[in-house]
RNA sequence: GCCGGAGUGGCGAAACUGGUAAACGCUGUGGACUUAAAAUCCACCGGUGCAUGGCACCUUGCGGGUUCGACUCCCGCCUCCGGCACCA
């Protein structure tokens, strides 16, 4: 090709230039419109920790990507960004530098702001929040009380996990294999008063509803699901032998009911007391078990040795007035069930275990085929399905029909009753932190608990606090903030000082941004049921039971308070891979950050931001190499050049040849692979190499004569380029657009449709295979019938070489495609 | 243990509904241009063999199967990643 001096590719001007016009412009900014319908694309917002790295890159690039498309499409888009700024790190800044978490906090905002709009991402900046702004916080609180009124926040006195590290509770699903999500410091258990939300309320719909998220990864439905973890079966009474108390227990399992020989108590069981009082040496075995605990990672707790502690009293059997003796066992959960199991050691291997170690009877009432089943034969429990046998009146009954048949037989006794068991917990929101949402609350020693008027919020965090950890709540030592009056007696009362869990402010946030300046109210029906949902939601699979659960707890009870029409919050979810730096996530704290303003400083944003698109498909992890950012750049250059040598050449305007089908195929069908990529597959990283492949093929039609060249085809096809690779590199786009003559921008312009008479081709290379082996290629028409081609395969001199001779026993013909023939 | 996902050239990967395995790109090799280099352009780039302008055979973690035809479907394994796990 010609031009060798064509103007250079100056991308930090290009990118200033258009970032500036954009902004002033306000191109990104949403309105609802009633004639056209509303996209609402979202990644999740990032802690402010102070530098983006490759991993938000990838995250924001993506979604920029398709926010793009979907305007271009000609839907409103509502692309908006915000932070997650409330939370530890910026009070750990404080302690290790003086620094006040606010200042800290903002100017990390301030900075990553900057780098996200140098990255050229199209966000509504109108929108942004901040989830430590009072102006948002203050709404943090009013849906607190909201909870508050409808009784689904409560405080409560309960074995938590404590995290040393943070010197803070945890939630249940803050807890990642024994250590605090956070910080990775050993979690240990404290007994505490701290206030929860009654998620588990909420558990039957937050698992049905799952049904519906047909746009979810499955894995991270299944993830909800086995946390969540519904268990069918039946709670029933046993009386315990002398005493006016009966014991219950939760059972998957009632058609072995018959075959309970033993009960087991959790250590802490509110009877255990009084099963053993009067026996010192069975009293100290059990305030021994009691104190050793439960280890706190599951593993351990699965390898850990059980121990049982016979009490000496005796229960009753409620099927058989059989007596079972009383146990407490470490392995009993008081938190899950009722804290009391009974004990089935023919068909629960658990049992059989503790069963054989202390010499308990076993009892078989489970039978594979019917017949008779010997205890002492008995290697491992049975736990599948079969015949109940020494079973009474059920002898004979397939055990899986047991089942309810027994429930209902313990039911109209009065001794059991069906019952549903989760394994989901109430989430923990307390956190003994500064740098969090106020509780809006407030302890009166006349009144109680009163909730703050709403009128009078936010209860604003006080500046001035000392905040290092003691294991207290900072705000316990800020006099003026805790000493207040009762908004209910107006006597002396004292303000809750714990603030709430980050995961409550971005439970909500994505509501937020449909109405970010409203200060009338939380959430404007009319602007959020505009919105929302949200239509592609982005972000680490990281949060697929922490996040993700609470946002779907939230936005259905919000449904039920009468605020929203939808029940889900996010109709579909793209789990995006993460940037892994020696095999490990990036992230601030483990110091493996690549800071993306290095690329952009060396080759511009554009190349930034294809590059970790083109990379690998979005959901793979990436493990971060630079090797291949010139492959993009290059790219880049390539397409400017091509522009440019076309645009100052001087044949353009005579290039008067025929129109090439050729190329028009080549164009439209790289159309129909981009849109098809990204609006279906989700997939940049092939709708990137489709336009490297019309790059190469303009290329190769730019080689040609100029006489055999069609200047007007050539520019539209140029158009289509421009208008292809404005999502991926909106700089690029936007200039090469305007150097069209064209006044408006390029990503306001309408999406190209492909016409699928021009994919067309008019003769096709069809493959010729002799028993499955590629033998041949022969060239048809297109239209070529099955004979035809069985024709032109069998006439190829190759394949009658093959044949030798041969009579083909069979011809298979994909039409336009491919002949088979097999002898 | 249970439940998901992945495994394809030197590397990142592609192959969408069972129909040409390796598109697109990186790296590398050779060449053109250049005083030289960079940039750019052209060619080659899975393996083995034949004694090499070509042809044959093999090749998608391993072993079987279905099929005219399998990266793709079925059965059995291996490795890695993720989730759940004494949940009664």
């Amino acid at each position: 090709m010609g031009g060798q001096t064509v103007k250079p590719y100056a991308f930090s001007e290009i990118e200033a230039k258009w970032q500036q016009r954009w902004q002033e412009q306000g191109i990104y900014r949403a309105t609802p419109r009633p004639d056209r319908q509303k996209f609402y694309c979202l990644e999740m917002f990032p802690y402010p920790s102070g530098r983006l790295h490759m991993g938000h890159v990838r995250n924001y690039a993506l979604g920029d990507v398709v926010s793009r498309f979907y305007r271009m499409r000609g839907y409103e888009v509502l692309h908006p960004m915000g932070w997650d700024a409330f939370g530890l790190p910026a009070e750990n800044a404080a302690i290790k530098r003086g620094v006040h978490p606010a200042d800290w906090t903002y100017a990390n905002i301030a900075y990553m702001r900057r780098q996200m709009q140098k990255l050229g991402l199209g966000y509504d900046w109108e929108r942004e929040l901040a989830t430590c702004d009072p102006e948002y916080y203050r709404w943090t609180q009013w849906l607190f009380l909201l909870f508050y009124e409808r009784g689904l926040a409560y405080r409560a006195a309960a074995r938590v996990n404590w995290c040393p590290g943070c010197q803070t509770v945890l939630a249940n699903e803050q807890v990642v294999d024994g250590a605090c999500w956070r910080c990775g410091s050993p979690v240990e258990q404290r007994h505490l008063e701290q206030w929860y939300l009654r998620i588990t309320a909420y558990a039957d719909r937050l698992l049905a509803d799952l049904e519906r998220l047909d746009r979810w990864p499955e894995r991270v439905r299944i993830m909800q699901q086995n946390w969540i973890g519904k268990s069918t079966g039946a709670e029933i009474d046993f009386p315990v032998e002398g005493l006016e108390e009966k014991i219950t227990v939760f059972t998957t399992r009632p058609d072995t009911l018959f075959g309970v020989t033993f009960m087991v108590l959790a250590p802490e069981h509110p009877l255990v007391d009084r099963l053993v009082a009067g026996h010192p040496d069975i009293e100290g075995a059990v305030r021994e078990l009691r104190e050793k605990g439960v280890p706190v990672t599951e593993r351990e707790r699965a390898t850990l040795e059980k121990i049982g502690i016979r009490t000496g009293a005796r229960a009753i059997n409620p099927a058989n007035g059989q007596p079972v003796e009383i146990w407490v066992g470490n392995y009993v959960l008081m938190e899950y069930g009722t804290g009391a199991v009974m004990g089935v050691p023919a068909h629960d291997q658990r049992d059989f275990e503790f069963a054989r170690r202390y010499g308990i009877r076993i009892v078989p009432v489970i039978s594979p085929d019917g017949g008779p089943v010997s205890a002492e034969a008995m290697e491992a429990a049975y736990e599948e399905p079969g015949i109940m046998i020494n079973s009474g009146p059920f002898d004979g009954t397939p055990s899986e029909e047991g089942k309810a048949r027994v429930v209902r037989w313990l039911e109209e006794r009065g001794a059991g009753r069906p019952k549903v068991q989760y394994r989901l917990r109430d989430w923990l929101i307390s956190r003994q932190r500064y740098w969090g949402a106020p509780i809006p609350l407030v302890y009166c020693d006349r009144c109680g608990i009163v909730p703050v008027p709403k009128e009078d919020l936010p209860v604003l965090l006080p500046r001035q606090v000392d905040f290092r950890p003691g294991g207290l709540s900072p705000l316990l030592g800020v006099e003026e903030f805790v000493n207040t009056r009762c908004p209910r007696c107006g006597g002396k009362a004292r303000r809750e000082t714990d603030t709430m869990d980050t995961f409550i402010d971005s439970s909500w946030y994505y509501l937020r941004y449909a109405c970010a300046r409203d200060d009338r109210e939380a959430i404007d029906r009319q602007s959020v049921n505009y919105w929302l949902p949200v239509d592609q939601y982005i972000g680490g699979v990281e949060h697929a039971v922490l996040h993700l659960l609470y946002s779907r707890f939230f936005t259905k009870v919000l449904h039920d308070a009468g605020l929203l029409d939808f029940e889900e919050p996010f109709q579909a979810l793209f789990t995006q891979g993460m940037v892994t730096l020696g095999g490990a996530a990036m992230s601030k704290s483990r110091g493996n950050i690549v800071d993306p303003e290095e690329i952009i400083g060396r080759y511009g944003a554009d190349t930034a931001r294809m590059f970790i698109l083109f990379a690998a498909p979005p959901d793979r992890d990436l493990e971060w190499s630079e090797s291949g950012v010139e492959g993009i750049y290059r790219f880049i250059q390539r397409v400017w050049r091509l522009f440019w040598d076309w645009k100052e050449s001087a044949d353009r305007a005579t290039s008067r040849g025929p129109a090439s089908p050729q190329l028009d195929r080549l164009v439209h069908r790289t159309i129909q692979r981009v849109t098809h990529d990204i609006q279906d597959r989700f997939q940049p990283n092939t709708a990137i190499a489709a336009i490297m492949e019309l790059v190469n093929g303009l290329y190769e039609y730019r080689s040609r004569p100029a006489a055999e060249q069609c200047g007007e085809q050539l520019e539209q096809a140029l158009r289509t380029l421009i208008l292809l690779l404005a999502p991926f590199a909106p700089h690029l786009a936007e200039e090469l657009w305007e150097a069209m003559g064209e006044k408006e921008s390029v990503h306001r312009q309408a999406w190209p449709v492909y016409d699928p008479a021009k994919l067309v081709e008019e003769e096709v290379t069809v493959v010729v295979q002799i028993n499955g082996k590629l033998r041949d290629r022969v060239v048809v028409p297109a239209a070529a019938s099955r004979e035809e081609m069985e024709k032109a395969a069998l006439s190829s001199e190759r394949v009658r070489a093959f044949l030798n001779g041969r009579t083909p026993r069979k011809v298979i013909v994909v039409p336009g495609k491919l002949v088979n023939i097999v002898v």
